[in-house]
DNA sequence: TCAAAAGTGTTTTACGTACACCCATGA
DNA sequence: TCATGGGTGTACGTAAAACACTTTTGA
């Protein structure tokens, strides 16, 4: 199938691929459990049989770099308009052992709810995994998605892009954890509470939380109007 | 001349290119007058005969893609252990006219006084302009231009990276208007003076400003250990 | 009635911001 | 003696940080 197609394999003469030296290779971040996670593929031949490594793929004719990294998000996990940015242009002589081939990587952040919905879209093997976990990937994808981490934990101190992890409806504390996992330290609740708060990003909901052992939390959705203001402005988030 | 080539021409059969689809194009910044400056190269044939954009080139083969922007910035100015980094690929498939061609953007940071120095190291036609009143470059370099202004203006609050554009010693005052320039809003003195030397950053030397009709100030170097300690640590800059 | 998270209040400290003002120097 | 930039001092308001405390709910 067409659409599983990653750096790993050099593309058959295919008369829609041109550029035969340079790949797309993405940075799925999920969250899930209170954990990062991130969608790996497996390599099923080749030199690199069995290991695991990013989702990625070649460029077509009369396509954008952008396009094509969205085109292949699409192919693998069903999801449009998902939050993409590219990382950067990542081009070590050796790090394809086959040929030169330089990758540009990019990162997206998905809910994991939305893609779970449409499981079985792809005949891939794919699967998340928890970036803390994840070792040995093939070629650079390890470096490829460090720098996808690094990305993430600045992008989200000046842009409130977490929210592109969450589900439509979460809690305050849901929104604090994703700032913690993604930051790596721990926060304080009141202060992130008022914080959050007064930046007005926040729509509170009607509902609160059920079945759960304790007070239930009021539900908050993000408000994409106010966002747009603040970004005019220009604005930065420290936590 | 070898080292003229920019993305404007395609490669003639040479033995050491072998990516032909890919370039490479530099947003080379310089400071003088107390202005935001770039270079830029003039195309002497070819469709954009007389036009000017962004010295680049091609990448060799066992060269990774910073290595090369770092030899193309040595053998255009012959400036070597420059600030360099990448912005980030550009692909859009009608950017370069004659055929599928994707650039690695990147930027530098150059003390123009150094640059002077070795001028007519290249027999280029080559011209340092203001920043503020570049335009009509060809392909997408206006657009790289751009991107490679925001960045700076991203970094320089992250990092004191706008020393790489002074020259060794300076004034403080001096420093403050790199910062005006940069982010294109006016700062108040007194208050930046005591940022910045809080910072502890600066090194003081015993030396002072000649020749000015005022007052002499006080000229300081830059210190790169704290700047080490500072970077372990994390910090940012706000202005 | 206890645990666990929700949510509020308060105090302290640090820092950004806005100015007023004096100093040194050449024209 | 004036203009120009160099350099110091201060007062005010706001925001971050730390933490004590009350509330709600299911087990």
């Amino acid at each position: 199938m067409e659409h599983q197609s990653t750096s790993m394999q050099i593309p058959e003469a295919e008369k829609s691929v041109i550029l035969d030296s340079i790949t797309i290779d993405c940075v799925i971040f999920g969250f899930k459990n209170e954990e990062l996670e991130v969608l790996l593929v497996k390599h099923k031949e080749g030199i690199s049989k069995d290991k695991w490594g990013l989702p990625g793929g070649w460029i077509y004719e009369n396509e954008g770099i952008d396009d094509a990294a969205n085109r292949l998000l699409l192919e693998l996990t069903g999801i449009k308009d998902v939050y993409l940015e590219q990382l950067r242009a990542f081009g070590a002589p050796d790090r394809f052992p086959l040929s030169r081939v330089i990758t540009v990587g990019y990162y997206a952040l998905i809910k994991e709810e939305d893609y779970d919905l449409k499981a079985g879209y792809t005949a891939a093997e794919v699967a998340w995994f928890k970036v803390s976990e994840v070792k040995d990937l093939i070629y650079d994808h390890q470096q490829i998605l460090e720098i996808g981490q690094k990305r993430l934990r600045r992008r989200i101190k000046q842009e409130p892009i977490g929210f592109n992890l969450l589900p439509e409806k979460f809690t305050l504390l849901q929104l604090m954890h994703l700032y913690e996992q993604i930051l790596g330290y721990e926060m304080d609740k009141p202060n992130f509470r008022r914080k959050i708060l007064k930046m007005d990003l926040l729509t509170p909901l009607a509902e609160k939380q059920k079945d759960v052992s304790h007070r239930a939390a009021k539900l908050y959705r993000f408000n994409p109007e106010t966002y747009k203001k603040l970004l005019e402005k220009g604005f930065n988030f420290e936590f």
